[in-house]
DNA sequence: GATTGTGAATAAGTTCACAGCC
DNA sequence: GGCTGTGAACTTATTCACAATC
């Protein structure tokens, strides 16, 4: 069964908002509870769990913990999934900040950066590699995933070289328009677009 | 006439490869080439430029000049639209060098933080005010966007003091879902989410 | 009585495919 | 011949609405 990008980044935040309960020490929630907690109508709420055959009861509605376990099923790869973080200027280190530490089946675990000064430290937890090195520590680390936060004219060429290295997914945040054999997943995030389009919206909401 | 989201997001992209082939010294353009340059499917595009009303000819294809007219007419407010950051950390300093003497009528024109140690300075071309001072920057700027960059734990509140400001449409980085009045437009960019989702097809694809 | 699970309806987004044009 | 512009077909995504359930 496959399930559609939307409703895997919708499920993303489910679960973060049943986390947040469970620590507030609720044990069972309802569809619109879901709802508002994240902006997303009740009925899909209930259609995101129909397609991953997660069901509550009319009576105590759905089990947070029961709901917590079944999107981690899904979401989270049986095995570890190890990260690579590519350009390690001011939004590669808010990056390795804010994953740091966190599930452990997914970790990012090198770096990278041209910057002598920069190859060797350990930032937020995780150790700097110069360029060179992506090939073997990629291997060495069995790393399937990489993020991409070099400048824009680096960027084909870094991709290239993760991709031959075995990185079978990207998180882009360069500018640039990829071009990678199939079978690689791109997620690009455009801070371009993203605020041009806020922009456009701005003049038509008010 | 309602142009979605997603054409608004497209037309970005189109805008930018425009500009990269005006600057190549091209003239003119066919639906798949820019089909090609944006992983858009040749018809997308054309769709696409007819809702805009742009037309081009069999013969030559499009004016590059004249698409970046057309695009640049609807994205761009005829009045400048101002700009303020929230939370100068490495997330917030990689923003404001990002959007750095972008286009003109787009502008980061403040920063806030909470740090003595940056409020008074210029960081990336931009001046950064005291929190709070945000209600008088926003209102003798006349700020209408933006940026939040803050910690999770101060994201609701400072959402909410920028929107008392004079803000009609945010950029959001924090993981927090924002309860803001009807008629704010938020963006939201979630990179925990993203990642989650990259790692979720990595598995599939591979 | 309020909620789930879901078929059916609707809406949004994309692609097809081809007439018309240069 | 290869392109644009576009109605129509199709696909994907969302919402409605209600029978079944506790």
């Amino acid at each position: 069964m496959a399930i559609s990008p939307k409703t895997i980044g919708r499920l993303g935040l489910y679960r973060r908002t049943m986390q947040k309960m469970l620590a507030d020490g609720r044990e069972y929630v309802y569809s619109h509870e879901i709802s508002n907690a994240c902006s997303v109508t009740a009925a899909q709420v209930r259609r995101d769990l129909m397609t991953i055959r997660f069901t509550g009861s009319p009576e105590r509605g759905y089990s947070i913990a029961g709901l917590l376990q079944s999107i981690s099923d899904l979401l989270d790869d049986p095995e570890e999934q190890r990260v690579a973080l590519v350009g390690v200027g001011n939004l590669g280190q808010a990056l390795l900040n804010y994953f740091r530490g966190r599930r452990a089946t997914l970790q990012v675990a090198a770096a990278f950066d041209v910057d002598p000064a920069k190859v060797g430290r350990v930032i937020a937890g995780t150790r700097t590699y110069p360029m060179q090195q992506i090939a073997a520590v990629f291997s060495k680390q069995s790393i399937g995933i990489a993020i991409l936060t070099v400048p824009a004219a680096e960027a084909q060429a870094v991709a290239t070289s993760v991709v031959q290295a075995g990185a079978r997914a990207l998180l882009n945040f360069t500018q640039v328009h990829l071009r990678l054999p199939r079978g690689v997943f791109v997620e690009s995030i455009d801070f371009g677009v993203s605020l041009e389009k806020v922009a456009y919206f701005r003049q038509q909401g008010g």
